[in-house]
DNA sequence: TAGCCGCATTACAACTATATGACAGCACGC
DNA sequence: GCGTGCTGTCATATAGTTGTAATGCGGCTA
């Protein structure tokens, strides 16, 4: 396999310098973008396999519109986001998460913990699609023949329960909103009332039941739900 | 922290031993499997922090079935691994690197470079965890899941609850009047009875109780509530 | 020691969020 | 064209959460 691609947007020639120097050494490729337009370019052109998305960037476009922009485009919908932050700002990191960001590290950081990062973010997603084969607790999704197994049962879903699964248990332990579910998982141009979610959840649910299963999928009072082994 | 629990997959008896020695030496835990199936009940019962892995081993299986199959596993996925190759196989290392080995060492190592490699990818797996997760006094808050664990036990809160453990959680040692809290927690424009805090402090105190985590949160009276390690 | 004040505790009724079941519109294959 | 299965919306049921108020308790002060 190539080196993976790393797209850096950040706008201080410093931190970008110091940050492409830190890639280097453990092997990456990169590309890097010092304002939204040009990032967009990159990703379009570049295709990276990860971001990492300075929070603060020139110009009226905030990261934070770049990161939920990201979000609604099929393309790059599943493309890693790690957010850099500066440090005490709580604010931003609940917002970058919102957004959809998979991490975040807090400015000023060393070159060791974001290399652990962007591995382990790496790993996962890579796992995501070239694994084509998941488990969790007793689940197992296989993307390539479209199937899900409960324990070694089939279980049949429609195709959108089939696609919410396939989110959830790519992205476990981790709660999302309504409205994320509706960009990761409908995609962008949705007017879709917030409620669906749910219904659909109930079916992903009911399928999931007589398996046991639907214990994985856990409703988060006033946030929205949450994929998880753990009670 | 307990000092890291290694599990040793070899099926030669000799080398087990010699590297269960140093380890030993070394002051970690370990415990050994000789085959697959059995490195599967000790990854099962003995939740291991890292993984020396034989990439020859006896049956149909090999290290890398194995290796691969713990990938798609959420409970075992970031497990640090590493691989013994017995010969200089480049082909081997690749392979290994490929399914998501972290490191490799080849035989024959020696014990320096053992520990080398395993102190080091200890290190480095242990500073990849947890981005939004503070914990402080046993108690444990994970923003990203929504979760909160006392030791490592689930404690369910409502979402002011919640709210109210986070901010306290993120300003500790310090005194807020309950005015501020309802500025802070509650929000700015918000018409609620100073002693509707109290109420959410006992609901708060509830909850944490049975994990004898209540007491971090202390009454200063005539001024407001205190968030605190210390008594 | 009586009385006051601040906090703890409990109960509760309004309110809000989620679960559930039913339904009509579609798309698709037959 | 006709079933069939899937989707999104709605109405309703259920369950969890919230702020307030009543009451109790203990310490502090006069």
């Amino acid at each position: 396999m190539a080196s993976p691609l790393i797209l850096v947007v950040e706008d201080e020639p410093a931190v970008r310098d110091m940050i492409a120097l830190t890639l280097e050494q453990a092997d990456y490729e990169w590309v890097s973008a010092g304002d939204v337009p040009e990032a967009r370019c990159r990703l379009a052109d570049a295709r990276p396999d990860l971001v990492l998305l300075d929070w603060m960037l020139p110009g009226q476009h905030s990261g934070l519109d770049f990161a939920r922009q990201m979000r609604r485009e099929e393309l790059t919908r599943d493309l890693p986001v790690i957010l850099l932050t500066a440090r005490d700002a709580e604010d931003d990191k609940v917002r970058g998460l919102d957004v959809g960001a998979d991490d975040y590290v807090t400015k000023p950081f060393s070159p060791r913990e974001l290399l652990a990062r962007i591995k382990a973010l790496l790993r996962r997603s890579g796992q995501a699609d070239g694994g084509a084969v998941v488990s969790i607790g007793g689940l197992t999704l296989d993307a390539t023949s479209h199937r899900v197994l409960a324990g070694d049962e089939n279980v049949a879903l429609g195709p959108t329960e089939f696609k919410l699964l396939s989110f959830f248990i790519h992205h476990p332990d981790r709660v999302y909103s309504r409205d994320q579910l509706l960009d990761r998982v409908w995609g962008s141009n949705v007017y879709i009332d917030d409620r669906t979610v749910d219904v659909h959840v109930r079916r992903l649910r009911k399928a999931l039941a007589p398996h046991g299963c639907d214990r994985l999928i856990q409703t988060v009072r006033g946030v929205g739900y949450r994929f998880s082994e753990q009670s």
